[in-house]
DNA sequence: ATGCCGACAGGATGTCGA
């Protein structure tokens, strides 16, 4: 079973390039982040007829996150509990049924949290607190999850092209980078890490100053698996080849494949 | 250097992203 993650940066600017690699890649399930438009206009008969089923939790310009399932999507929930007053959608779960058993995935847009010391930091911070949260409260199931998104941090130096560069950045942050550690101590793993040692695999290059052309990019998209889902890991990849694609994202997918 | 790019809303240019 392949699942997937993607930051497609508007949904509706990117269609044609999310088609293009829905052909190419054929996940079973892939999670969308930023497709900043509601529901109500979330190009799902274009992803319906390539034989999708859509879960979609948007909003208006910003944020919005949905799932993309060949099998059918059970037991939606498009809010990351504890929220209170909370109206950015960042988060999107439900079950997918298995050839054997189910798989929890979650679609994640942690928020940026630039420019740190000011309140966005701060919700950064306590947004990444209810991730932990909810995440250790999922264990509890002991089943099949797979956590993927745009989680907005970089893990560590050797995944971003100049450490020095990032170091006033919220994405890298002591605070930060503790909050990406907690998820691991409670029990996930990195899937991309598990499976590769290399350094400097990014996930996200910005689109000013040539950053792509110079290769100068940062690894902030992640898929965190339970420890079921972890043995049952096969393999994870970056599909780097999708930023030179034309009107390409800023980011590219992530995928895995387990053995479910 | 806080811009360089790109999407959005709205109908000019400010906000946001990372």
């Amino acid at each position: 079973m392949k699942l997937a993650t993607w930051n497609v940066n508007s949904v509706k600017a990117r269609t044609e390039v999310v088609i293009a690699w829905l052909k190419e890649a054929q996940p079973d399930v892939a999670c969308f982040q930023e497709i900043k438009c509601t529901d109500e206009a979330f190009p799902k008969e274009a992803f319906e007829s390539l034989g999708y089923n859509c879960a979609v939790h948007g909003q208006k310009t910003y944020n919005g996150v949905a799932i993309l399932s060949k099998r059918p999507i059970e037991d939606v929930s498009p809010r990351l509990p504890g929220g209170d007053g909370d109206d950015h959608a960042r988060y999107i779960e439900a079950v997918i049924p298995a050839n054997r058993g189910v798989v929890r995935v979650a679609s994640i847009y942690a928020p940026n949290g630039n420019p740190i010391g000011t309140e966005k930091f701060q919700y950064k911070l306590a947004w990444m607190d209810r991730l932990a949260r909810h995440a250790r409260d999922l264990l509890a199931n002991e089943e099949h999850a797979a956590l993927m998104g745009d989680i907005n941090v970089i893990p560590e130096p050797e995944d971003c092209w100049d450490p020095r560069a990032w170091e006033n950045d919220a994405l890298f942050q002591p605070e930060t980078r503790s909050a990406w550690r907690r998820l691991q101590y409670l029990g996930y793993t990195d899937a991309f890490r598990a499976c590769h040692a290399e350094p400097q695999q990014y996930t996200f290059w910005d689109y000013q100053a040539g950053c792509w052309q110079k290769n100068r990019g940062i690894r902030i998209d992640h898929i965190l698996l339970s420890p079921q889902a972890t043995d049952r890991l096969k393999g994870c990849a970056i599909d780097r080849h999708v930023r030179g694609w034309e009107r390409p994202s800023d980011h590219v997918p992530v995928w895995c494949e387990l053995d479910l």
